[in-house]
DNA sequence: ACTGGACTTGAGTAATCATTCAAGATAAAA
DNA sequence: TTTTATCTTGAATGATTACTCAAGTCCAGT
């Protein structure tokens, strides 16, 4: 072999994430990129092959980074529901974290992006695919825990999920309180709570 | 006087609009511009200042639509309840319709524009801000006409469909079926439904 | 018919864009 | 120590960006 890498591929990755999804894919600029990496041009291309290649290892990053999150919560909880509902309520204090911004990327990229990104914005409905999936499977297996009504359709449930999820982080990008956002998430939270068979209470 | 210019502003802003609410901001060059509006660089200039004016103005007019279209619907029922349910519902349809794109103009711009579009920005929150109160005056009225328990905090409801309404859009811009958005307005349209006083049932 | 003034034109500007590549640097293998 | 494969550098590329402006056009009022 020969000579070894100066980066280190994950942390170029992340620091190129919190440009990305700070600003958006046109309005970061590959000279923003080079400043954030400390790498010059000719190492950027060597590494990632071009803007629209390291914008999607960058969403691979981010993805994968937000469904650890989730799968922590869901672990957390004996319930599927429940676990839902303290995800969402978990979303309602994102304007206290400190991210390059409140709304999800993914919807943020499906918002931005056209035609002429289409690869990327493959990507990013496979990964909120990926999101949905997970979200049905948590109120399949509700149904299976007895928890949730049997005539309750497991898919449009993980879809209006997903949608209030969108909902939510797009909403605390506004100009709002906190507290604002703590309530709507509280609320949400409230009506998958609600869907609990009352049978089943812990 | 003199000359009489030969292009229509409102022709031209509504070009512009399609042409910025399919694209984005950034995304959409002036030349993209020149050749919608059938203008040159002068003209354009001249008439709406800068990009950014005319980004301004196309936004304007986006919403005053918008908010028309929610006037239309809610001045058709005499309950506040019943209209908001519909604006859901007609919003369903979204796939159906020929549009620049699925998502909301103010919510693409909300995610979209950063510090440097700051004075668009604004104006997108004032838009939006606009829009929320709209929804809160319904609810209100709601509680007036005793359809509405008077213990649910109208602002909270109000929030909570616009951020509902912001997730539709965005959910519809993904890679979906028609049918799983009008699954989904139908779904948060009976939640509105249900927060309906029985004992005024028409 | 003349003329003043607003509108239109389109070539042109400087800045920024993503990207390339030949030359230099460096560390592992021989 | 030499070789060699890979990584790094940074100036340079051509394309595209938003925007300007002097010159030309055309209509309304006189």
């Amino acid at each position: 072999m020969s000579r070894t890498a100066l980066y280190n591929r994950s942390e170029a990755l992340e620091r190129a994430l919190q440009l990305f999804w700070q600003k958006g894919f046109h309005a970061t600029s590959m000279k923003d990129i080079e400043q954030a990496l400390d790498m010059r041009p000719g190492s950027i291309y060597a590494a990632f092959g071009n803007k629209d290649g390291l914008f999607q290892e960058a969403l691979d990053h981010y993805a994968q980074a937000g469904l650890t999150a989730l799968e922590r919560i869901l672990a957390s909880h004996e319930s599927p529901l429940l676990g839902l509902a303290a995800y969402l309520r978990e979303l309602g204090g994102i304007r206290d974290r400190n991210i390059p911004s409140q709304a999800c990327m993914l919807v943020k990229s499906l918002l931005e992006l056209g035609a002429r990104e289409q690869s990327a914005l493959e990507k990013v409905e496979k990964l909120l695919a990926g999101m949905e999936a997970r979200f049905i499977e948590c109120f399949v297996a509700a149904q299976r825990l007895g928890e949730l009504d049997d005539e309750l359709d497991p898919t449009r449930l993980g879809r209006r999920l997903q949608a209030e999820i969108m909902g939510i982080r797009a909403f605390a990008q506004r100009d709002v309180d906190s507290a604002a956002v703590h309530a709507l998430a509280d609320d949400m939270a409230s009506s998958i709570e609600a869907m609990r068979n009352d049978a089943l209470a812990d």
